[in-house]
DNA sequence: CATGGGTTTTGACAATTGTCGTAACTGGCG
DNA sequence: CGCCAGTTACGACAATTGTCAAAACCCATG
C-alpha cells in the first residue's frame, strides 16, 4: 500500500504537541495551552495544532469547544524517532542506552523490559 | 558560561551531515557529495555544510579544496538526541529498544552491552 | 600563459515552522 | 433578545531549511 504513513513528517514542536495530547487526551485547545511546558500565544498552539490535523495525525472534533486527539499511536511515533536515532547511532541503540543509563537510573519497569527484549531476541536467533 | 552549545540547534539534515562527517574524517565537499546516501545537488551538501559552519558545529579549513570537518564531538550529537528521545518517551528509552528489537535482531555486541548496563544498573541500585 | 575542469561564491526561491494579532463567531445569562 | 467572555478562523510575517543554477574563481597542464 502506497501512500503510507510513513511519509508524515512533524517537527519537534509537533511531536512535543503530540506528547501532550497522549497525556492530557482528547482536550480543548484552552487546556493544550495550559498545559504547555512555557509561556506562548493562544493562537500559536493553535496554529500547530491546525496544521497537525492537515497533517492528520490529530483529530479535531466538530464539538463546540472542539476537542484535539492524537491520532498518531505512541508506537508509530516511537517508530518516527527510532528512525532518527537508527540514522544517528547507524541503527545500534546500545550506545543510547548506555548514555541514558549513565545519566540516571533504570526504573525497575525498565529493566524488566529490557531483559525480556534481549532474552526474546537471544531466543529468536538460536530456534 | 553564558552562550553555551546548548542552545545550537541541528535540523535533521544537518545532523544527517554531521553524522557523514564523523564517518568520513575531515573531507572536501565533493567527498561529501559522493558519499551523501541519496541523489541531491552538490551545492545543495556545500549550502548546509555552510550554514553549519555558520552555526560553528563544523569548520571549513582555508585549503584549497576546503576541508569540512565536524566540531561537535559524537557525545555532544548523542546528548541531544538523548534529550529529544527523553522528550519523547518520558524519558524510558526501554520502549525504543523494544521496538528496534522487534525491527530487526539485536547484535551479539549490543546484547552485551545492554546486558553490561542493565547488570551496572542493578548493582548500583542495590549497594 | 591560456584553458578547461573542478571548487567556491552568490543569489534565489519554495516549503515548513514558529509566532501572533485581529476579526468573526457561539452560547449562556441577565 | 442582546451582550460578554471564551472559542475559532484568518491571515500575516520572520526565521529556518531544502534545493539549486549560474557566475566567479583557482590551478595543473598543455
Amino acid at each position: 500500500m502506497p501512500g503510507k504513513k510513513t511519509d508524515i513528517k512533524l517537527s519537534e514542536g509537533e511531536m512535543e504537541l503530540l506528547k501532550l495530547l497522549w497525556e492530557l487526551g482528547p482536550s480543548p485547545l484552552s487546556q493544550v495551552h495550559q498545559n504547555y511546558h512555557r509561556e506562548i500565544g493562544y493562537t500559536t498552539i493553535q496554529t500547530r495544532l491546525n496544521r497537525m490535523v492537515d497533517k492528520g495525525v490529530v483529530t479535531k472534533s466538530d464539538t463546540y469547544p472542539a476537542l484535539y486527539q492524537a491520532v498518531l499511536e505512541t508506537g508509530d511515533a516511537s517508530k518516527r524517532y527510532f528512525e532518527i536515532v537508527q540514522n544517528m547511532f547507524g541503527g545500534s541503540i546500545a550506545p543510547l542506552v548506555a548514555h541514558v543509563a549513565k545519566d540516571r537510573k533504570l526504573t525497575p519497569e525498565e529493566i524488566v523490559t529490557l531483559k525480556k527484549v534481549i532474552r526474546e531476541n537471544e531466543k529468536r536467533g538460536q530456534p
